[in-house]
DNA sequence: ATTCGTCAAGAGCAGTGCTCTCTATTTTGA
DNA sequence: TCAAAATAGAGAGCACTGCTCTTGACGAAT
Protein backbone atom coordinates (compact mmCIF):
# COMPACT_ATOMS: atom_id res chain seq x y z
CA UNK A 1 0.00 0.00 0.00
CA UNK A 2 1.97 2.57 -1.33
CA UNK A 3 -0.60 5.32 -1.15
CA UNK A 4 -1.63 4.74 2.33
CA UNK A 5 2.31 5.16 3.48
CA UNK A 6 2.61 8.20 2.26
CA UNK A 7 -0.29 9.13 4.81
CA UNK A 8 1.76 7.04 7.65
CA UNK A 9 5.03 8.80 6.29
CA UNK A 10 3.61 12.46 6.99
CA UNK A 11 1.87 11.21 10.00
CA UNK A 12 5.12 9.93 11.51
CA UNK A 13 6.71 13.53 10.44
CA UNK A 14 4.21 15.49 11.95
CA UNK A 15 4.78 12.98 15.25
CA UNK A 16 8.00 14.00 14.98
CA UNK A 17 7.85 17.59 14.27
CA UNK A 18 5.79 17.83 17.76
CA UNK A 19 8.20 16.11 19.76
CA UNK A 20 10.99 18.41 18.50
CA UNK A 21 8.57 21.40 19.45
CA UNK A 22 7.44 20.19 22.64
CA UNK A 23 11.47 19.77 23.20
CA UNK A 24 11.88 23.36 22.58
CA UNK A 25 9.43 24.36 24.74
CA UNK A 26 10.66 21.82 27.44
CA UNK A 27 14.19 24.02 27.31
CA UNK A 28 12.25 27.42 28.20
CA UNK A 29 9.06 26.18 30.13
CA UNK A 30 10.29 23.29 32.36
CA UNK A 31 8.34 20.35 32.82
CA UNK A 32 5.03 22.52 32.44
CA UNK A 33 4.63 21.51 28.82
CA UNK A 34 1.32 22.84 27.20
CA UNK A 35 -0.14 21.14 24.22
CA UNK A 36 -2.13 24.35 23.07
CA UNK A 37 1.09 26.04 22.68
CA UNK A 38 2.79 23.52 20.94
CA UNK A 39 0.07 23.13 18.80
CA UNK A 40 0.07 26.84 18.29
CA UNK A 41 3.77 26.49 17.55
CA UNK A 42 2.69 24.17 14.56
CA UNK A 43 -0.35 26.54 13.36
CA UNK A 44 -2.46 24.12 14.23
CA UNK A 45 -5.66 24.14 16.41
CA UNK A 46 -5.28 23.17 19.84
CA UNK A 47 -8.10 19.75 19.40
CA UNK A 48 -6.28 18.73 16.28
CA UNK A 49 -2.94 18.02 18.19
CA UNK A 50 -4.67 15.19 19.80
CA UNK A 51 -4.88 13.64 16.58
CA UNK A 52 -1.16 13.04 16.82
CA UNK A 53 -0.43 12.21 20.60
CA UNK A 54 -3.15 10.86 23.29
CA UNK A 55 -2.39 12.98 25.99
CA UNK A 56 0.00 15.42 28.17
CA UNK A 57 1.49 12.74 29.97
CA UNK A 58 1.97 10.41 27.11
CA UNK A 59 3.86 13.03 24.96
CA UNK A 60 5.91 13.71 28.34
CA UNK A 61 6.07 9.55 28.41
CA UNK A 62 8.08 9.53 25.07
CA UNK A 63 10.23 12.71 25.73
CA UNK A 64 11.45 10.69 28.70
CA UNK A 65 11.69 7.77 27.02
CA UNK A 66 13.82 9.56 24.17
CA UNK A 67 16.13 11.40 26.61
CA UNK A 68 16.48 8.10 28.30
CA UNK A 69 18.22 6.64 25.33
CA UNK A 70 19.94 9.52 24.08
CA UNK A 71 21.53 9.65 27.82
CA UNK A 72 21.84 5.77 27.41
CA UNK A 73 23.90 5.80 24.06
CA UNK A 74 26.11 8.58 24.81
CA UNK A 75 27.05 6.33 28.04
CA UNK A 76 27.85 3.38 25.96
CA UNK A 77 29.40 5.24 23.31
CA UNK A 78 32.09 6.96 25.77
CA UNK A 79 32.70 3.60 27.12
CA UNK A 80 33.09 1.76 24.26
CA UNK A 81 35.20 4.36 22.59
CA UNK A 82 37.99 4.24 25.24
CA UNK A 83 41.28 1.57 25.75
CA UNK A 84 38.89 -1.40 27.61
CA UNK A 85 42.06 -1.90 29.79
CA UNK A 86 42.31 1.92 31.37
CA UNK A 87 39.73 1.35 34.11
CA UNK A 88 40.09 5.09 35.67
CA UNK A 89 39.56 6.52 31.97
CA UNK A 90 36.86 4.49 31.14
CA UNK A 91 35.17 6.06 34.37
CA UNK A 92 36.16 8.93 33.62
CA UNK A 93 34.92 8.83 30.11
CA UNK A 94 31.79 7.61 30.86
CA UNK A 95 31.27 10.51 34.08
CA UNK A 96 32.12 12.97 31.51
CA UNK A 97 29.72 11.86 29.11
CA UNK A 98 27.03 11.35 31.23
CA UNK A 99 27.57 15.19 32.43
CA UNK A 100 28.04 16.56 28.76
CA UNK A 101 24.87 15.33 28.20
CA UNK A 102 23.04 16.84 30.90
CA UNK A 103 24.23 20.08 29.72
CA UNK A 104 23.35 20.08 26.82
CA UNK A 105 19.91 19.02 27.51
CA UNK A 106 19.46 20.03 30.71
CA UNK A 107 15.34 20.24 30.71
CA UNK A 108 15.23 16.58 29.67
CA UNK A 109 18.03 15.91 32.34
CA UNK A 110 15.80 17.38 35.35
CA UNK A 111 12.59 15.97 33.74
CA UNK A 112 14.88 11.93 34.36
CA UNK A 113 16.79 13.25 37.57
CA UNK A 114 14.40 16.06 39.27
CA UNK A 115 11.66 15.68 41.48
CA UNK A 116 8.85 13.14 40.19
CA UNK A 117 6.16 14.63 38.13
CA UNK A 118 3.68 14.38 40.67
CA UNK A 119 0.42 12.27 39.20
CA UNK A 120 2.75 10.92 36.67
CA UNK A 121 4.11 7.07 37.43
CA UNK A 122 6.87 6.03 35.29
CA UNK A 123 5.62 3.56 32.92
CA UNK A 124 7.55 -0.19 32.97
CA UNK A 125 9.38 0.44 29.60
CA UNK A 126 11.57 3.09 30.92
CA UNK A 127 13.02 0.95 33.88
CA UNK A 128 15.04 -0.66 31.20
CA UNK A 129 16.45 2.74 29.42
CA UNK A 130 17.15 3.74 32.88
CA UNK A 131 19.27 1.32 34.04
CA UNK A 132 22.17 1.76 31.51
CA UNK A 133 23.94 4.73 32.84
CA UNK A 134 24.67 2.32 36.30
CA UNK A 135 25.28 -1.26 34.42
CA UNK A 136 27.72 0.79 31.95
CA UNK A 137 29.25 2.08 35.19
CA UNK A 138 29.00 -0.99 37.26
CA UNK A 139 30.49 -3.38 33.68
CA UNK A 140 33.85 -1.19 33.73
CA UNK A 141 34.43 -2.52 37.75
CA UNK A 142 32.88 -6.54 36.47
CA UNK A 143 36.07 -5.93 33.35
CA UNK A 144 38.52 -4.63 36.00
CA UNK A 145 37.49 -7.56 37.85
CA UNK A 146 37.83 -10.48 35.06
CA UNK A 147 41.26 -9.29 34.07
CA UNK A 148 42.39 -8.35 38.17
CA UNK A 149 42.84 -4.98 37.89
CA UNK A 150 41.05 -4.30 40.30
CA UNK A 151 41.05 -6.01 43.72
CA UNK A 152 37.63 -6.72 46.23
CA UNK A 153 37.47 -4.77 49.37
CA UNK A 154 38.08 -6.81 52.04
CA UNK A 155 34.97 -6.11 54.29
CA UNK A 156 31.27 -7.09 52.72
CA UNK A 157 28.30 -4.59 53.15
CA UNK A 158 26.16 -5.36 56.07
CA UNK A 159 24.32 -8.67 55.64
CA UNK A 160 20.94 -7.51 54.25
CA UNK A 161 22.45 -5.05 51.56
CA UNK A 162 24.72 -7.77 50.84
CA UNK A 163 21.97 -9.88 49.90
CA UNK A 164 19.75 -7.82 47.76
CA UNK A 165 23.17 -6.30 46.21
CA UNK A 166 23.96 -9.92 45.54
CA UNK A 167 20.10 -10.91 43.68
CA UNK A 168 21.13 -7.63 41.83
CA UNK A 169 24.56 -8.91 40.65
CA UNK A 170 23.09 -12.28 40.02
CA UNK A 171 20.65 -10.61 37.14
CA UNK A 172 23.47 -8.07 35.57
CA UNK A 173 26.80 -9.34 36.73
CA UNK A 174 26.79 -13.42 37.90
CA UNK A 175 29.37 -13.55 40.37
CA UNK A 176 30.27 -9.94 41.43
CA UNK A 177 31.25 -9.57 44.63
CA UNK A 178 28.62 -7.28 46.36
CA UNK A 179 31.11 -5.10 48.05
CA UNK A 180 32.26 -4.25 44.48
CA UNK A 181 28.56 -3.71 43.22
CA UNK A 182 28.22 -1.38 45.87
CA UNK A 183 31.30 0.81 45.53
CA UNK A 184 29.81 1.02 41.60
CA UNK A 185 26.25 2.24 43.08
CA UNK A 186 28.25 4.55 45.24
CA UNK A 187 30.16 5.42 42.00
CA UNK A 188 26.88 6.25 40.54
CA UNK A 189 24.90 8.04 43.60
CA UNK A 190 28.06 10.46 43.11
CA UNK A 191 27.90 10.98 39.78
CA UNK A 192 24.19 11.83 39.72
CA UNK A 193 24.76 13.48 42.65
CA UNK A 194 27.04 15.81 40.63
CA UNK A 195 25.31 16.53 38.10
CA UNK A 196 22.33 17.59 39.55
CA UNK A 197 23.90 19.97 42.43
CA UNK A 198 25.96 21.24 39.19
CA UNK A 199 22.26 21.90 37.06
CA UNK A 200 20.33 22.66 39.64
CA UNK A 201 22.01 25.64 41.00
CA UNK A 202 23.98 24.35 44.04
CA UNK A 203 27.27 25.39 43.19
CA UNK A 204 26.08 28.57 42.17
CA UNK A 205 28.57 31.40 43.92
CA UNK A 206 31.04 28.29 45.25
CA UNK A 207 32.37 26.62 42.12
CA UNK A 208 33.58 28.67 39.32
CA UNK A 209 35.29 25.99 37.20
CA UNK A 210 32.83 23.40 37.25
CA UNK A 211 34.66 21.54 34.49
CA UNK A 212 37.66 20.73 36.72
CA UNK A 213 35.51 20.44 39.80
CA UNK A 214 33.62 17.81 38.30
CA UNK A 215 36.99 15.79 37.24
CA UNK A 216 38.43 16.40 40.54
CA UNK A 217 35.09 14.85 42.33
CA UNK A 218 35.02 11.63 39.75
CA UNK A 219 38.66 11.09 40.27
CA UNK A 220 37.90 10.95 43.77
CA UNK A 221 35.37 8.95 43.59
CA UNK A 222 37.68 6.14 41.70
CA UNK A 223 39.84 6.47 44.26
CA UNK A 224 37.29 5.21 46.59
CA UNK A 225 36.71 2.22 44.35
CA UNK A 226 40.09 1.36 43.79
CA UNK A 227 40.39 2.16 39.89
CA UNK A 228 43.71 1.94 39.66
CA UNK A 229 45.90 5.12 38.73
CA UNK A 230 47.48 5.76 35.68
CA UNK A 231 51.24 5.60 35.83
CA UNK B 1 -2.46 48.76 71.27
CA UNK B 2 -4.14 45.51 72.12
CA UNK B 3 -7.15 45.84 69.87
CA UNK B 4 -5.31 46.06 66.74
CA UNK B 5 -2.98 42.99 67.92
CA UNK B 6 -6.14 40.84 68.08
CA UNK B 7 -7.22 41.24 63.97
CA UNK B 8 -3.27 41.10 63.24
CA UNK B 9 -3.16 38.04 65.44
CA UNK B 10 -5.65 36.41 63.17
CA UNK B 11 -4.22 37.28 60.33
CA UNK B 12 -1.26 35.42 61.65
CA UNK B 13 -2.63 32.47 62.28
CA UNK B 14 -4.88 32.52 58.68
CA UNK B 15 -1.09 32.44 57.00
CA UNK B 16 -0.29 29.80 59.07
CA UNK B 17 -3.13 27.64 58.52
CA UNK B 18 -3.16 28.65 54.79
CA UNK B 19 0.99 27.36 55.08
CA UNK B 20 -0.52 24.27 56.68
CA UNK B 21 -2.81 23.83 53.65
CA UNK B 22 -0.53 23.82 51.61
CA UNK B 23 1.70 21.85 52.90
CA UNK B 24 -0.86 19.49 52.87
CA UNK B 25 -1.60 20.07 49.10
CA UNK B 26 2.07 19.95 48.56
CA UNK B 27 2.25 16.28 50.17
CA UNK B 28 -0.07 14.60 47.54
CA UNK B 29 -0.01 17.03 44.40
CA UNK B 30 3.70 17.95 44.11
CA UNK B 31 5.03 21.34 42.59
CA UNK B 32 2.26 22.56 41.25
CA UNK B 33 0.34 23.70 44.03
CA UNK B 34 -3.00 25.10 43.66
CA UNK B 35 -3.89 28.48 45.74
CA UNK B 36 -7.48 28.37 44.22
CA UNK B 37 -7.67 24.50 46.25
CA UNK B 38 -6.06 25.76 49.15
CA UNK B 39 -8.51 28.56 49.35
CA UNK B 40 -11.92 26.03 48.64
CA UNK B 41 -10.14 24.22 51.56
CA UNK B 42 -9.74 27.14 53.53
CA UNK B 43 -14.07 27.84 52.74
CA UNK B 44 -12.47 30.79 51.19
CA UNK B 45 -13.16 31.84 48.02
CA UNK B 46 -10.29 32.06 45.59
CA UNK B 47 -9.30 36.05 45.67
CA UNK B 48 -9.57 36.35 49.41
CA UNK B 49 -6.33 34.47 49.76
CA UNK B 50 -4.15 36.81 48.04
CA UNK B 51 -5.42 39.35 51.24
CA UNK B 52 -2.86 37.19 53.07
CA UNK B 53 -0.42 35.78 50.33
CA UNK B 54 0.85 38.17 47.86
CA UNK B 55 1.27 35.08 45.23
CA UNK B 56 1.56 31.44 44.43
CA UNK B 57 5.64 31.82 44.21
CA UNK B 58 5.81 34.10 47.69
CA UNK B 59 3.41 31.12 49.21
CA UNK B 60 6.09 28.71 47.74
CA UNK B 61 8.99 30.59 48.98
CA UNK B 62 7.94 30.51 52.72
CA UNK B 63 7.53 27.40 52.42
CA UNK B 64 11.01 26.71 50.92
CA UNK B 65 12.40 28.59 53.16
CA UNK B 66 10.68 27.03 56.12
CA UNK B 67 11.47 23.86 54.97
CA UNK B 68 14.99 24.82 54.49
CA UNK B 69 15.17 25.39 58.05
CA UNK B 70 13.68 22.33 59.38
CA UNK B 71 16.52 20.25 57.73
CA UNK B 72 18.40 22.83 58.82
CA UNK B 73 17.42 22.41 62.34
CA UNK B 74 17.26 19.00 62.23
CA UNK B 75 20.56 18.55 61.06
CA UNK B 76 22.23 20.69 62.93
CA UNK B 77 20.31 19.12 66.01
CA UNK B 78 21.84 15.99 65.36
CA UNK B 79 25.25 17.12 65.29
CA UNK B 80 25.01 19.16 68.77
CA UNK B 81 23.75 16.00 70.42
CA UNK B 82 26.53 13.70 69.23
CA UNK B 83 29.58 13.24 71.04
CA UNK B 84 31.78 15.82 69.40
CA UNK B 85 35.28 13.92 69.24
CA UNK B 86 33.48 11.27 67.42
CA UNK B 87 33.96 12.24 64.08
CA UNK B 88 32.64 9.48 62.43
CA UNK B 89 29.38 9.07 64.14
CA UNK B 90 28.85 12.83 63.63
CA UNK B 91 28.98 12.30 60.33
CA UNK B 92 26.86 9.53 60.60
CA UNK B 93 24.12 11.00 63.12
CA UNK B 94 23.87 14.49 60.39
CA UNK B 95 23.75 12.14 57.45
CA UNK B 96 20.65 9.73 58.88
CA UNK B 97 19.03 13.38 60.29
CA UNK B 98 19.39 14.62 56.76
CA UNK B 99 17.46 11.46 55.23
CA UNK B 100 15.20 11.02 58.03
CA UNK B 101 13.64 14.60 57.54
CA UNK B 102 13.10 14.22 53.96
CA UNK B 103 11.64 10.47 54.67
CA UNK B 104 9.48 12.67 56.51
CA UNK B 105 9.04 15.56 54.08
CA UNK B 106 9.59 13.97 50.56
CA UNK B 107 7.43 16.91 49.14
CA UNK B 108 9.32 19.75 50.32
CA UNK B 109 12.58 18.09 50.37
CA UNK B 110 11.17 17.24 46.11
CA UNK B 111 10.80 21.72 46.57
CA UNK B 112 14.26 21.86 47.64
CA UNK B 113 16.39 19.01 45.87
CA UNK B 114 14.62 18.17 42.83
CA UNK B 115 14.32 20.56 39.83
CA UNK B 116 14.11 23.66 39.58
CA UNK B 117 10.22 25.34 39.31
CA UNK B 118 10.62 26.58 35.53
CA UNK B 119 9.76 29.95 36.05
CA UNK B 120 10.31 30.44 40.01
CA UNK B 121 14.11 31.75 41.06
CA UNK B 122 15.10 31.02 44.60
CA UNK B 123 15.11 34.54 46.35
CA UNK B 124 19.03 35.53 48.17
CA UNK B 125 17.27 34.85 51.85
CA UNK B 126 17.33 30.82 50.83
CA UNK B 127 20.98 30.83 49.88
CA UNK B 128 21.92 30.72 54.09
CA UNK B 129 19.64 28.19 55.09
CA UNK B 130 20.35 26.39 51.73
CA UNK B 131 23.86 26.22 53.05
CA UNK B 132 23.62 24.67 56.55
CA UNK B 133 23.85 21.30 56.26
CA UNK B 134 26.98 21.37 54.38
CA UNK B 135 28.17 23.70 56.66
CA UNK B 136 27.38 21.03 59.55
CA UNK B 137 29.39 18.59 57.42
CA UNK B 138 32.90 20.20 56.80
CA UNK B 139 31.99 21.60 60.19
CA UNK B 140 32.66 17.91 61.67
CA UNK B 141 35.89 17.87 59.25
CA UNK B 142 37.39 21.09 60.90
CA UNK B 143 36.82 19.85 64.71
CA UNK B 144 38.54 17.04 63.43
CA UNK B 145 41.47 18.23 61.78
CA UNK B 146 41.43 21.08 65.01
CA UNK B 147 42.32 17.61 67.18
CA UNK B 148 44.61 16.24 64.94
CA UNK B 149 42.28 13.07 64.49
CA UNK B 150 41.86 13.55 60.83
CA UNK B 151 44.65 13.75 58.44
CA UNK B 152 44.83 15.75 55.78
CA UNK B 153 44.83 14.28 51.92
CA UNK B 154 48.24 14.19 50.64
CA UNK B 155 47.18 16.16 47.17
CA UNK B 156 46.25 18.62 46.22
CA UNK B 157 42.95 19.46 44.27
CA UNK B 158 43.67 20.75 40.62
CA UNK B 159 44.71 24.65 40.63
CA UNK B 160 41.25 26.08 39.65
CA UNK B 161 39.62 24.62 42.05
CA UNK B 162 42.17 24.48 44.35
CA UNK B 163 41.67 27.98 44.36
CA UNK B 164 37.73 28.36 43.98
CA UNK B 165 37.71 26.00 47.93
CA UNK B 166 40.22 28.01 49.19
CA UNK B 167 38.12 30.91 48.39
CA UNK B 168 35.31 29.35 50.25
CA UNK B 169 36.95 27.87 53.15
CA UNK B 170 38.17 31.49 53.85
CA UNK B 171 34.54 32.74 54.27
CA UNK B 172 33.25 29.61 56.17
CA UNK B 173 36.21 27.39 57.57
CA UNK B 174 39.51 29.89 57.52
CA UNK B 175 42.62 27.78 57.46
CA UNK B 176 40.78 24.31 56.13
CA UNK B 177 42.87 22.85 53.59
CA UNK B 178 41.33 22.60 49.78
CA UNK B 179 41.93 18.92 49.49
CA UNK B 180 39.57 18.67 52.80
CA UNK B 181 36.93 20.97 51.93
CA UNK B 182 36.83 18.67 48.45
CA UNK B 183 35.98 16.04 50.39
CA UNK B 184 33.42 17.40 52.46
CA UNK B 185 31.81 18.22 49.36
CA UNK B 186 32.14 14.74 48.03
CA UNK B 187 30.60 13.84 50.90
CA UNK B 188 27.22 16.40 50.70
CA UNK B 189 27.03 16.02 47.11
CA UNK B 190 27.01 11.88 48.09
CA UNK B 191 24.20 12.08 50.58
CA UNK B 192 22.09 14.20 49.14
CA UNK B 193 22.32 11.91 45.78
CA UNK B 194 21.63 8.94 48.18
CA UNK B 195 18.08 10.81 49.50
CA UNK B 196 17.13 11.92 45.78
CA UNK B 197 17.96 8.54 44.37
CA UNK B 198 16.14 6.78 47.72
CA UNK B 199 13.50 9.66 47.36
CA UNK B 200 13.06 9.71 43.75
CA UNK B 201 12.33 6.10 43.14
CA UNK B 202 16.06 5.11 41.79
CA UNK B 203 16.18 2.29 44.36
CA UNK B 204 13.15 0.56 43.68
CA UNK B 205 13.23 -3.15 42.87
CA UNK B 206 16.72 -2.80 43.88
CA UNK B 207 17.41 -2.36 47.13
CA UNK B 208 14.90 -3.18 49.68
CA UNK B 209 16.68 -2.33 52.80
CA UNK B 210 16.81 1.07 52.51
CA UNK B 211 17.69 1.88 56.22
CA UNK B 212 21.45 -0.03 56.51
CA UNK B 213 21.82 0.54 52.22
CA UNK B 214 22.03 4.08 53.16
CA UNK B 215 24.40 3.69 56.29
CA UNK B 216 26.51 1.43 54.50
CA UNK B 217 26.74 3.75 51.42
CA UNK B 218 27.40 6.91 53.98
CA UNK B 219 29.93 4.57 55.92
CA UNK B 220 31.46 4.50 52.26
CA UNK B 221 32.22 7.80 51.89
CA UNK B 222 33.43 8.16 55.44
CA UNK B 223 36.15 6.30 54.50
CA UNK B 224 36.78 7.84 51.71
CA UNK B 225 37.27 11.53 53.64
CA UNK B 226 39.28 9.38 56.12
CA UNK B 227 36.83 9.59 59.38
CA UNK B 228 38.63 7.57 61.67
CA UNK B 229 37.06 4.23 62.32
CA UNK B 230 35.31 3.02 66.10
CA UNK B 231 37.62 0.31 67.01
C1' DA C 1 -18.77 7.21 -7.88
C1' DT C 2 -19.61 6.38 -3.36
C1' DT C 3 -18.43 4.94 0.98
C1' DC C 4 -15.10 5.25 4.76
C1' DG C 5 -11.22 6.71 7.48
C1' DT C 6 -8.53 10.63 8.62
C1' DC C 7 -7.73 15.35 9.58
C1' DA C 8 -8.62 20.02 11.13
C1' DA C 9 -11.49 23.28 13.32
C1' DG C 10 -14.71 25.16 16.73
C1' DA C 11 -17.33 25.14 20.83
C1' DG C 12 -17.43 23.87 25.38
C1' DC C 13 -16.29 22.09 30.32
C1' DA C 14 -13.64 22.40 34.32
C1' DG C 15 -9.71 23.95 36.17
C1' DT C 16 -5.67 27.52 36.98
C1' DG C 17 -3.33 32.51 38.66
C1' DC C 18 -4.47 36.92 39.30
C1' DT C 19 -6.93 41.66 39.23
C1' DC C 20 -10.58 44.72 40.05
C1' DT C 21 -14.65 46.30 42.15
C1' DC C 22 -18.03 46.36 45.62
C1' DT C 23 -19.78 45.73 50.33
C1' DA C 24 -19.49 44.75 55.22
C1' DT C 25 -16.86 44.90 59.25
C1' DT C 26 -13.42 46.30 62.28
C1' DT C 27 -10.02 49.42 63.90
C1' DT C 28 -8.34 53.99 64.54
C1' DG C 29 -8.12 58.93 65.53
C1' DA C 30 -10.23 63.36 66.61
C1' DT D 1 -18.56 58.88 70.82
C1' DC D 2 -18.63 59.05 65.92
C1' DA D 3 -16.76 59.62 61.56
C1' DA D 4 -12.78 58.21 58.71
C1' DA D 5 -9.72 54.79 57.37
C1' DA D 6 -8.06 50.29 56.99
C1' DT D 7 -9.21 45.57 56.29
C1' DA D 8 -11.73 41.22 54.99
C1' DG D 9 -14.39 38.76 52.03
C1' DA D 10 -17.16 38.00 47.83
C1' DG D 11 -18.00 38.08 42.92
C1' DA D 12 -17.04 38.89 38.20
C1' DG D 13 -13.79 38.69 34.78
C1' DC D 14 -9.38 37.87 31.84
C1' DA D 15 -6.24 34.79 29.89
C1' DC D 16 -4.57 30.46 30.23
C1' DT D 17 -4.54 25.09 30.72
C1' DG D 18 -6.00 19.73 29.34
C1' DC D 19 -9.31 17.45 27.13
C1' DT D 20 -13.88 15.99 24.69
C1' DC D 21 -17.34 16.19 21.28
C1' DT D 22 -19.32 17.54 17.04
C1' DT D 23 -19.07 19.18 12.47
C1' DG D 24 -17.31 19.69 7.99
C1' DA D 25 -13.76 18.74 4.46
C1' DC D 26 -10.56 15.95 2.06
C1' DG D 27 -8.36 11.82 0.16
C1' DA D 28 -8.08 6.89 -0.60
C1' DA D 29 -10.15 2.33 -1.44
C1' DT D 30 -13.82 -0.41 -3.22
Amino acid sequence: MPASSIRARVRAEMIDEIKAVARRHLATDGANLSLRAVARDMGMVSSAIYRYVPSRDDLLTALILEAYDGLGDAVEAADASTDPHDLRGRWHAVCRAARDWALAHPAEYALLYGSPVPGYAAPDDTVLPAQRPPLTLVGILRDGLADGRLTVPAEEPPEPVRADLAALADVFFPGMPAALLARGMAGWTQLFGLISFELFGRLNQTISHRDTYFGHQVDLMADLIGLPRPE
